[in-house]
DNA sequence: GTGTAGTGCGTACGCCGTACCAACAACGTT
DNA sequence: AACGTTGTTGGTACGGCGTACGCACTACAC
């Protein structure tokens, strides 16, 4: 009886704390991020988490119900960094957006693993303040709630989205034999002539230089801003909004 | 000595056959994909599926190498079901663009567990006619290879995210007391005030009621087009492409 | 009928998350 | 200073997972 509600999410249980326990919740949690980013989101496990604390494994279910919870905090040490320092958020909408965006493009590069995690777990409070700082992004326009939900959402679709791509081109350079596999595997299919647009975006010189070409012709977060700008533009047009007027220092709308 | 290549890709394997084998690779494929689109990937396991064939679990081990190899099989198999039948692609570079997004979105959104895995997978034959497929509907503008990539990956960029975010809302309902605490966690962080723009937002009413308005306000499906067409339109403008002209039925460009 | 090699799969190993519960130690009380 | 309470630690064990290894079976060529 008086037990706690098995439904409660963690940000609403207090960390344990009258008599001094050994750990935090923030110390478990940033050393789940080092492994994950070092090592990959496979290799953090309840074991190995409380073996690099020096700490007994089960130790960590004192701190945390389970280790979906402990995603949550690490999710949430995430979505901290994307938050960005008041004074620095721009006053047109459409630099504060741009400006949201880049920098959630940024940190969830650093932590691509994220974006698997992310989709379960609901909002926590830093979550929420980037939601908030979104909304005061928008606070100049006009747009109404439902427009200002719609368009926020759409931006972090991009932004999700192209970081799930993005992040598997920077990967780990996989196995150099496999990635050879993969480039002989699509030049086969090419010599089919089942791909003729296809062969044609690689046309003369050979796929892998072609495809060396395409990505280093603009860097990843070249490719994101293009994409970005280009959703803003129809935004601004289709949502009847202001563009910055970047020839002076005035900030319109 | 003369074993397999162990980077080769399962595409470029032969299915084994010499002596009629029990199952194939698409039986087992299928099987693995009716569990995961009613059961959620998790409960994907090679055991599972050797049960669900009635066939020892090691058995699947000589039809392919890795489950790695097997999710990527599911992958593709997913990929077969965006492709457009060729005479009902649109012939303007915008409507086929839709259609093709629209179509990979459905798709995506009934197996919204495959962008986890896609995300490892190198491009297999249907992604790579899925791939074919948007570079046809680009044949007609005059855009050049570097700009068609560039175009292409930002569309699909915003269907992935689209689908990650939705399909997170459309799932299973989860808990009634986790959603219950998910909403009253909302709701209490609200009445901190630190998120004025956020509480504006759900004016008056109780949050749950303005969320389930602004839910419902819209399908996913129409937040989908919305974004979509705010990002075409976007595309549209800064890569000098014309729209197509629905007054008449003829297609521009 | 017999030999061979393609096919099926049982066993076992080392991972995982975590339920259960015994042991320990920090503190309030006396 | 001694004790009892209870907050904190973590060992053991269970049922899952992917898969390495290697033996058993059997379909077919001869």
């Amino acid at each position: 009886m008086a037990t706690v509600d098995d439904s409660a999410l963690i940000w609403t249980r207090p960390e344990p704390g009258t008599r001094r326990p050994k750990f935090t919740r923030d110390q478990i949690a940033s050393t789940a991020l080092a492994i994950a980013d070092t090592e990959g989101f496979a290799a953090v496990s309840m074991r190995r988490i409380a073996g690099e604390l020096g700490a007994g494994t089960m130790t960590l279910y004192y701190y945390v119900r389970t280790k979906d919870e402990l995603v949550m905090l690490m999710d949430d040490a995430i979505m901290s960094e994307v938050l960005i320092p008041a004074d620095e958020l721009p006053a047109h909408w459409y630099d504060a957006l741009t400006a949201i965006a880049e920098r959630t493009w940024q940190v969830l590069m650093r932590h691509p693993w994220a974006l698997h995690s992310l989709q379960r777990a609901p909002a926590g409070p830093n979550a929420m303040r980037h939601f908030e700082q979104s909304l005061a992004a928008l606070a100049g326009t006009e747009l109404d709630a439902t427009a200002k939900f719609a368009l926020l959402a759409t931006v972090d679709d991009y932004v999700h989205g192209n970081v799930l791509r993005a992040a598997e081109f920077g990967a780990p350079a996989e196995d150099e034999a496999r990635l050879d596999a993969v480039v002989q595997f699509g030049q086969t299919q090419l010599a089919t002539g089942e791909f003729p647009h296809t062969r044609a975006l690689f046309s003369g010189e050979n796929a892998q230089n072609a495809f060396a070409r395409i990505v280093r012709d603009a860097s990843p977060l070249d490719r994101f801003r293009h994409g970005l700008s280009m959703l803003l533009d129809g935004v601004a047009h289709g949502m009847n909004l202001s563009f910055p007027d970047r020839r002076r220092g005035r900030r319109a709308q």
